[in-house]
DNA sequence: ACTGTTAAATTAACACCGTTAAGTTTATTT
DNA sequence: AAATAAACTTAACGGTGTTAATTTAACAGT
């Protein structure tokens, strides 16, 4: 109701207001059930000021992913200077999981959802810095591994074997949000599919599956 | 243009025509791309008429799918008398894992996006049949696996197993649908995922993993 | 042959959606 | 005091899923 003129500090908290209320009733609600007039409703301004600050519905739920995920990379860093590598693996494996199951409804955007040839453009997330890049953090914590030839000799491509541990994290995690109620599925509890699934997956994959038993978390 | 008195066979044609022209559709250009009215002027009628067939437009989703995921479970039966066990649980992850590639929107569809707690009344499905449910289709190929203690003797859940390797082969194929194209990772091919993932769980999984080597299909 | 009934299909409308064009109010600059 | 530009709003466009009211056509009973 009252236009003042707006240093870029209050520019910038009404952009903060809205990526709030967004995340509040997408995380709420899930995502297409919220509309930009309820967003903007919650905040009291109307739709057409969500536009002014975003170029469309896709980019105000890319920016909400943005944050959060950097927020994951940043969990995600002190995980990455764990002394023992397969200790470090299953860390970040276990910190992934917990951040899928804490934000269904993002990591469903993110990792279930389809998208346009997706961001790289858009997204102020620098691709392969591993302060802000999740895969390029995986990516390197295999890679670490790799190089102390723990995996078995004859797999020869460590991001196939990084690829191929997000794969398991990501189905028992994505099975569980979409499925994970479903009374059609006898469900084993999360913990123990996520326990099963990286402690045989890791038994496959090291040369030397040892260590695993004594590392049970 | 002209409304006749119908036989129960006219009626199914017609509703067979609505399923067929909206699968084409759904496949085409994905779920939410494709609306209603859209689905009826491929067919000339109108929007309307649909309802009188469907209760919405999720009923029409689920009545697609049934059909797929019956084809699918059918497609199954011969993989279930495979004789050897090992072999025989192999092909089942094989073969959901082509059908899941083959068919990305209704897998997407099915196992990638929450529902109310899902079909179990609307579906036509009987759930534990192993000609048409292929959840217990799994289960089945899992448990006679398990019965002739193939599995490592410390797992004692073979429900839990068989959500485990289902997890695992979703979660290849889910990451492949969703961000397949994403040009953030630089993939290795589907089959190599596919294939590290089976052979390196089923290693960790099973008592004595000796016979995986050779049948390296 | 004229009813009335009923199924099949349609048209028109409702309430929403994402988005945009145009307009209004306000504070600053000239 | 006039002009400008930012912040914000109202009104509208074309679309969506869905439903109420209506028309059309075919049958059954008198």
């Amino acid at each position: 109701m009252a236009p003042k003129l707006k240093s870029p500090e209050e520019r910038e908290k009404l952009r903060i207001m809205i990526l709030d209320a967004a995340r509040t009733l997408f995380v709420e609600k899930g995502i297409e059930a919220v509309s930009m007039r309820e967003i903007a409703k919650q905040i009291n301004y109307s739709a057409t000021t969500l536009y002014h600050h975003f170029a469309d519905k896709d980019a105000l739920l890319q920016a909400v992913c943005d944050e959060d995920f950097l927020a994951l990379a940043g969990s995600m860093r002190e995980i990455m200077s764990i002394p023992d590598l397969i200790h470090r693996l299953q860390a970040l494996c276990k910190g992934y999981a917990a951040f899928a199951l804490q934000h269904p409804n993002h990591y469903r955007l993110m990792f279930m959802t389809p998208h346009a040839p997706c961001n790289l453009d858009t997204t102020k997330i620098q691709q392969g810095n591993t302060e802000q890049d999740g895969y390029a953090q995986l990516k390197w914590v295999v890679k670490t591994a790799f190089d102390a030839q723990l995996f078995k000799s004859e797999i020869t491509d460590y991001e196939l074997i990084a690829q191929t541990l997000w794969a398991s994290v990501h189905g028992v995690c994505s099975l569980e949000i979409a499925l994970g109620h479903d009374p059609w599925i006898n469900w084993a509890s999360i913990e123990a599919r996520l326990d099963l699934m990286q402690r045989s997956l890791l038994m496959g994959l090291l040369q030397n599956p040892e260590p695993l038993k004594e590392s049970l978390n």
